[in-house]
DNA sequence: CTCTGTGAACGACTTCACAGCA
DNA sequence: TGCTGTGAAGTCGTTCACAGAG
């Protein structure tokens, strides 16, 4: 393909990407932001796959499901490339996001300064126990869960961060999804049942732990 | 195989399993202490895997990487299997851990029971603010991260958690592998280099976030 | 008959390798 | 020459489907 329209338009394809390309957009983008505060304006696939530990193969063709943005010879733009990245993921624009479940986690979330920088902005967090209620956490409300419903909709909230216990974890998620959440980010270490359409990202601490637990102790068997 | 010895003596295969099936294991495990709960005491890979939107086969596949553990025409004993996913896991003995880094996140980890119930101990924190060094978060005392070496060795800690800056995620990584730990789970935001033979999981909460964005709004463009 | 354990078939993702453009 | 974009080849994981045990 010569000069699409596409290319000239900075439009964007998307060719259904598997979700580990998808999960790796992620990663460049990081990646990407990090070369930009350096002041590099240019990088070739080759270049920034190393920092990555991945190949440029790779990169190439991960960028490729969604057009064409190399220049032959040179690279890819730095600061383009990461409007282009920002676009494909949605975050060149503000979501607004709730928290639900204000106990040690849900606290440190709030004050977490990271998600501004990528586009989330946490708008309220919601808890059953009173004592929480009506607080403020860095600068956000912690409300009753009846008010849930009615800040959702306020806010057009589409993204929520449930780290409630593992049995408060299905009723919450019925509630967000009545009033429109279309994402949730799942800290309760349970599965939770959602309608079509709904996205979950599952985010088990233990299981992580677990995981090199695993690959520590299986090191042993082998050296 | 019949009968093979390796079963009757309850023994564990690693024929070096695919990282994705590891990764089911921790939910199984989740999964099966689930049913224990319920009194539950044996259960087919289908009912199992129904549970977990998995497969029977998938199951059963991950499952027979190390071992055989079902019984035909009846299904799987919870219990005993909890036991054998544990031994695989490492989790079957207590890992004592450390977190580097008293932030908001930091504390919050140090405050979270759900690591306790796994199998993994938090002994000590580290950080570089004076004004945090000390203080007790819970039961655990924060360091100062020049004892690091001293307590990773006394307390012959294998896991660390880091959640530090960015910035200063690669040179807490060399001073924990320096002191032995062969395990990290990774809250900052960047690559760590590391030492062969010592894990990284890295967990990027506002790439969690982009994930679910980049779902939300692509699901908007095909529906 | 039920349900496991497992080769074989299939499909998904990655790597290769090179044509084509700058 | 240098580097991208991309079919083709290869690898890895999942699903199928069935033999065999209880």
């Amino acid at each position: 393909m010569s000069r699409s329209r596409l290319h000239r338009a900075g439009g964007v394809r998307n060719n259904n990407a598997p979700a580990p390309v998808v999960k790796r957009l992620s990663l460049y983008l990081r990646g990407l932001e990090k070369l930009a505060d350096q002041k590099i304006e240019e990088v070739s696939s080759q270049q920034f796959a190393r920092s990555l530990r991945l190949t440029g193969a790779q990169v190439r063709k991960d960028l490729a499901y969604f057009g064409q943005f190399g220049r032959r010879g040179v690279g890819y733009r730095v600061g383009p490339l990461i409007e282009t990245l920002r676009h494909i993921l949605g975050t060149d624009k503000t979501w607004n996001v709730v928290v639900v479940g204000a106990g040690n986690l849900g606290r440190a979330l709030l004050r977490y300064k990271g998600f501004a920088k990528k586009g989330f902005r946490l708008v309220a967090a919601f808890d059953i126990a009173e004592a929480k209620v009506s607080v403020r956490v860095g600068r956000i409300r912690v409300y009753r869960l009846k008010d849930l419903d009615r800040i959702v909709r306020k806010y057009a909230v589409k993204l929520a961060i449930v780290t409630v216990p593992a049995e408060a974890g299905q009723s919450v998620t019925d509630i967000l999804c009545a009033a429109g959440v279309m994402g949730i980010l799942n800290f309760a270490p349970t599965m939770l049942d959602i309608p079509d359409g709904v996205a979950v990202a599952p985010v088990d601490l233990a299981a992580q732990l677990e995981q090199l637990s695993f690959q520590v102790a299986g090191a042993k068997v082998k050296g």
